[in-house]
DNA sequence: CACTGTCAAGAGCAGTGCTCTCGTTTTGTT
DNA sequence: AACAAAACGAGAGCACTGCTCTTGACAGTG
């Protein structure tokens, strides 16, 4: 009823504040980020930090939410600001979202899409954050089955699906996109694949001497080959 | 001249023992592995371990080198195993040889196609044994456009090549695979990057709860579905 | 007022990468 | 064979890490 406590307050801001610290960390020193180092910067001493966070993990979950949290909106927010209608439009606007966050944010996008850290078990909480950027591409794929304007690709056109795969991808789709039939669904799986296998190759470094100022060119074109392969339209 | 001093030979022992230690080390503490550990385990000290390796860094030089040049042998060993004319094959042989390997070594895959270390900078000497499987790939287009076994696409099927991209794409040829034109080198750069992307979601552990027990059949289809656009036949 | 829970601080533990020194052993050269 | 130079392992030490425990001060509630 009362309005949050005095203590409350500052207990947020605090831990906010600590995110904040741990994030501009994250950019020199990466997944290593020291706990010290944040309680030094914020004049605080380490062993206070523990009473926000209990662990060193503990805050690496909390800034891999945020990431998700703020990678999901930056991809919908850009393919939001486009005509429903324009399937392609929509999906080259989140592609795009997706790697301008990245090149903005390089050590946040290592912390959620690089190596696992070997003890780290990322807890449940993070999934449903993780699950925005593919939740968009899935919305597309069921917009443009509604409204006809992606083409469903006739059988045999593709590889043979495995019938151990086939209900792997049935099962996908009944809980997360029941308009959208399998082949459909199976094409836009490796659009998605490739989506974040060029992001992730141009910022782990594998286009070093081969593709270098063409960068942003090759991403909007290999966007647009996989577009043509899901039929988007 | 003279057989190598007893002096030489026990440091080329140490040497590779300090290594297979440090690889054993890798699979469970990751990158972040304790040259001081190493050296528990191998019954020295710490700073006897600086006689071999200088840094820590140095070492993990030395792992990723040894890294990519197994992942490079497995993948030849694998796609040399195939009738030279069947070039389908011999991609899913190699493909599935990159695959086996990494599945058998994860924390060496992340080493090598994982996020950057943030302070440490890959010396020169990492790129030979890096280009390993990319060259086995280019060999691949390189063969199929010899033997006019590899469809050459007709200009406008992709997407257009911006002129920067266009420019890149024919320095890489030019060094890498005179013989290959700029169009399959493109759909090939595709097909290598989904093949990593693959893996690596594989493995970062991005198809949890999405494909399961299916895993090798959607990597397999994943490889035919690239040959198909490549061209393979 | 007193009580309860929260907080920052400090000391301390075990671990890390790395440097320097010290005595010993091996090597290559007179 | 003798000797200087190089290489070597061991140890101490520095500054750092994550984390725990204890202590004393403060705020919120009855």
């Amino acid at each position: 009823m009362t309005a949050k406590s005095i203590r409350a307050r500052v207990r947020d801001e605090l831990t906010s504040e600590i995110k904040a610290i741990a994030r501009r960390q994250l950019a020199t020193e990466g997944a290593n980020l020291s706990l010290r180092a944040v309680a030094r910067e914020l004049g605080m001493v380490s062993s206070a930090v523990y009473r926000y966070f209990p662990s060193r993990d503990d805050l690496l979950t909390a800034l891999i939410i945020d990431c998700y949290d703020e990678l999901g909106a930056a991809a919908e927010t850009a393919e939001s600001a486009v005509d429903r209608a324009d399937l392609l439009g929509r999906w080259l606007a989140a592609g795009h979202g997706i790697r301008d966050w990245a090149l903005a944010n390089p050590a946040e996008y290592a912390l959620i899409y690089g190596s696992p850290v070997p003890g780290y078990q990322a807890p449940r909480t993070t999934i449903g954050p993780a699950a925005r950027t593919t939740d968009l591409i899935l919305t597309l794929l069921a917009d443009g089955v509604a409204a006809g304007t992606v083409a469903v690709p006739a059988a045999g056109t593709d590889p043979p699906l495995s019938p151990l795969l086939a209900a792997e991808l049935d099962r996908i789709a009944a809980l997360a996109c029941p308009t959208v039939p399998r082949e459909l669904l199976s094409r836009g799986t490796t659009a998605w694949i490739q989506l974040f296998g060029v992001v992730t190759f141009e910022l782990f470094g594998r286009f070093q001497n081969m593709i270098e100022e063409g960068r942003r060119d090759f991403f909007d074109r290999q966007l647009r080959v996989m577009a043509a392969y899901v039929g988007l339209r």
